[in-house]
DNA sequence: AATGAATGAGATTTCATTCAT
DNA sequence: CATGAATGAAATCTCATTCAT
């Protein structure tokens, strides 16, 4: 994106460094959640870190390098976050549907705290209108597929078709997404037969 | 968000004036997939397009217009095409194992296209350094769900645990992002409900 | 000395641009003038030159590219003069004698009114101080000189030490300075020689 | 030119003191030798000196003082070296002819390591662009020069007539910034005679 | 003595926007 | 309609210098 220097310009070796790095990450942290993205520079952040701006540039670089850290930093907690939310499963004297269920509750539990700026990391761009404006077109997706699918529904377990239908298309959605930006070693065609099975083993009656 | 007027100043009814404003957000799409969205300035918009300065403010009253314009086509666009996709999908003499399978592909094959401005969207952000960072955590967390799977593996029908947990993780995630942005109608503990039953069917043996 | 660009930033068609340019131009030479070198900020250009700093960065890229514009001017003008002077020279009707005293009185006579620009960019880092230490140097070297060839007053033709000496020391040191710093096509040996005949042609008494 | 302290703010008695002078001073030269005056800081004087900033301003009151001592340091070597030279000459045994070939020789033998720290002081705001631009100009100004002196051709003392032309440029231009810089006690007149009388010797056939 | 964290004035530069032509 | 010169507030960033440790 850039070929700018985005590593943190010192170690922070004494303690007093250390503080100050934090302190900024924090108000820029606290920035990005009240105010979001556009408006962050790096006077704003120093008048909420109470440091000057000169401080500010003994640690990073450039403006850049503040994200990076904080996004480093983020993605790294929530990885964490996750990875112990994992490991700690205790599946003892559990059954697989027990123990997908744990997950499954673990998973919806992660960042809740974060949750303000993780939306602005991923939505950042994104206005409230157009936010409104993406929720009417999954709306007008639901009811298609509804429509789509209303010939089949002998065939189907589907006690409420809104809620069926948020979970197939979000479900979809986020596997399109990591296809489309992790790499995944498998082939287009091979996950889209393993999507293809995980809806119908969702959908279909005989499961 | 904020109080300015972000619909296009004219409605473009001359057709060299509709030009114009092509140009524009052609031009705006081009910087935004290239650099993103930090250095985007009208300048450099008008430099790219090869029109002046003044013509841009004689269609747009401000970036923001420009880029709710561009952001306002985007999901149009992909919203159509999407809702398209699934109204021409051609179902007669297809059993619902095949519809099933038909949505899946087409629903893969949306947007190639428009996955670098998208990417900016969602990630705008993040780097692809972070993107990277992800990936590895992806990587850790796909290891961390095999070893807590494992004891069941005799229940599980895995041909291919990296694959199969890919799918699970990226379902998972998909729908959390849903239930973080879009506002669906059900509960969580519902829909937390609703996803075990969904990965439950995918990985049971006896589905 | 650095990689920046330093040509200016368009080519100024319009005349307005183009006045403005000069105005900068000539506002920045004031400057120079008046308080060299090191006080010299873009902030002073404009507020000199009476436009806004906007405008100054609409045609130079940078500071540096103001003053690689000025030094291309300044040594345009005085190669120009330089030139004009020795091609305009009437040699009609004039011995070799009249020949050459001429063009010394019209080399000595160039950009008199350039003198104190030239004297910021040849001694920009001398303060006065140096300048006088720089003095008191050569006063010392005439001395030595002047012992060292007292010996030899007999076939030397010198009404007076220290104007001699002078006359000997600064050609020496130019013709150094051109053999350091342009590069002559004559090898050092060769021009060692030449300049021993010139100081010889010069003091002694049977020329 | 101001009226700030410039003179070391201790007298290093200590050794280790004085070795940290001589390796502040030392960085600075590199600085400004591989990169000029213009980019030349405190910060990046002491990084490269590998002494805290802090302990900068023990020897030294202010930035300007570094150069103050620098420049001092370089112009006495300078002066010494030129003095020494002159003052060893051994010119017993030696006839006028002899001795001005000495004195030249040991001219030129000169700063030939001080090259680049002198360039910078000479032509501190003076690219390498323009170093190029003013040997051009000298090129096309020894063009004319030759045009304008062959009539003269079969009075004078010529072999090769860029040499020559060399000798006469360069000469002119130190005796000009001798008299610009230095304070000549002779009036400018005289001067010009002497330097006439100068180029004529040189010139003319029957030295 | 030495360190280096901190400062903040001020320098450089960007950028959305206006307006005369 | 289109142009692009001009604006200036605000952003980014530098740098000489101080001072607590």
């Amino acid at each position: 994106m850039s070929n700018k220097k985005i590593s943190p310009r010192k170690n922070g070796l004494q303690d007093r460094a250390k503080d100050t790095i934090e302190t900024i990450i924090e108000a820029t942290t606290q920035l990005l959640e009240e105010k979001g993205w556009m408006s962050l520079s790096t006077n704003k952040i120093v008048e909420r870190a109470g440091v000057s701006i000169g401080t500010l540039y003994q640690y990073f670089p450039n403006k850049e390098s503040i994200l990076h850290s904080l996004v480093e930093s983020l993605f790294n907690t929530l990885a964490q976050e996750m990875l112990q939310t994992i490991e700690t499963l205790d599946l003892r004297e559990k059954n697989l549907k027990e123990a997908i269920e744990l997950l499954v509750d673990k998973f919806f539990y992660r960042h809740e705290n974060k949750k303000n700026l993780l939306s602005q990391f991923l939505m950042s761009s994104v206005s409230v209108e157009h936010l409104k404006f993406m929720i009417q077109n999954d709306q007008k997706l639901t009811q298609a597929l509804k429509n789509k699918f209303l010939p089949y529904a002998g065939e189907l377990r589907i006690e409420n078709w809104d809620r069926t239908i948020f979970i197939v298309l979000y479900a979809l959605k986020g596997i399109h997404f990591g296809v489309l930006f992790s790499k995944p070693k498998a082939t287009q065609e091979e996950i889209k037969k393993e999507v293809a099975t995980l809806i119908y083993g969702y959908l279909n009656i005989k499961h």
